[in-house]
DNA sequence: GCCCAGGGGGCTC
DNA sequence: GAGCCCCATGGG
């Protein structure tokens, strides 16, 4: 399972190139981004962030404070403004309150009371605290998505079913604890999901991730072409 | 018009 | 603990 996850990640690699990510100019923007990527297409959390920093409210302070309306409006075009701002509220009033918005202090805690605690917060579930722990704030824990799970499932690698602890542990235990690492295969597993594993149009004939399987491993449907 | 996006919470059984 | 439904805008 080691060699497989590693020689996975080096198709990725070579096929796309580092990602790069976050995008975000600051552990904050990042967190912010975090709440707001959920269940989102990026593009549109791009334009949330952009009307933000239009404003000048991207800060932990203007956020803490901005009036609750005001943040709907603002981060409208990433969807389900509702829920997602009374989600940034509560997050802001957690960095407020338990660190005094000191985001060193976040580092240093331990990786799983950490996580525990960003858990305890309404609208921070697994993937949204592991993807602040691992891209604000360079801790090394892996992130499992819904692409993560599709891929490798179709690969027979993992069941299709197989809860998010269970895949996170997977990964952790096979591949080295480097948080650099994880940024950049999970970053590598949204784009190849993005770009073959669509449930309608995979374009599997340019699939980087070719298995001597006789169905296409990251869709599942379509056979390669000899 | 349809499907989906870098999820999470609440409810039911 | 699994299965639903809701949240909502915007791109392909």
């Amino acid at each position: 399972m080691k060699k497989k996850l590693l020689s996975i990640y080096e198709k990725l690699y070579k096929a796309f190139g580092p990602r790069n990510w976050w995008p975000g100019d600051s552990p904050f923007e990042v967190m912010v981004g975090a709440i707001l990527t959920q269940s989102t297409a990026w593009g549109n959390v791009e334009k949330a962030i952009k009307n933000l920093k239009n404003e000048k409210m991207l800060s932990p302070a203007k956020l803490r404070n901005i009036k609750l309306g005001r943040l709907k409006s603002l981060i409208k075009p990433a969807g389900f403004y509702n829920v997602k701002a009374k989600r940034l509220k509560h997050f802001l009033s957690y960095l407020f309150g338990t660190y005094q918005n000191n985001i060193d202090k976040l580092k240093k805690k331990n990786l799983y009371r950490l996580r525990k605690e960003l858990l305890a917060l309404n609208g921070v579930g697994k993937e949204t605290a592991d993807s602040i722990m691992l891209y604000a704030l360079n801790k090394p824990i892996f992130v499992i998505d819904a692409y993560t799970r599709r891929i490798f499932s179709r690969h027979g690698l993992t069941d299709k079913n197989a809860d998010y602890d269970s895949l996170q542990k997977l990964f952790m235990d096979n591949l080295p604890n480097k948080y650099k690492l994880f940024n950049e295969y999970h970053a590598l597993i949204v784009e190849l999901g993005k770009t073959f594993c669509k449930s309608k149009k995979p374009l599997c004939n340019i699939c980087p991730l070719k298995f001597d399987l006789p169905i296409c491993p990251t869709c599942g449907i379509f056979k390669h072409g000899g």
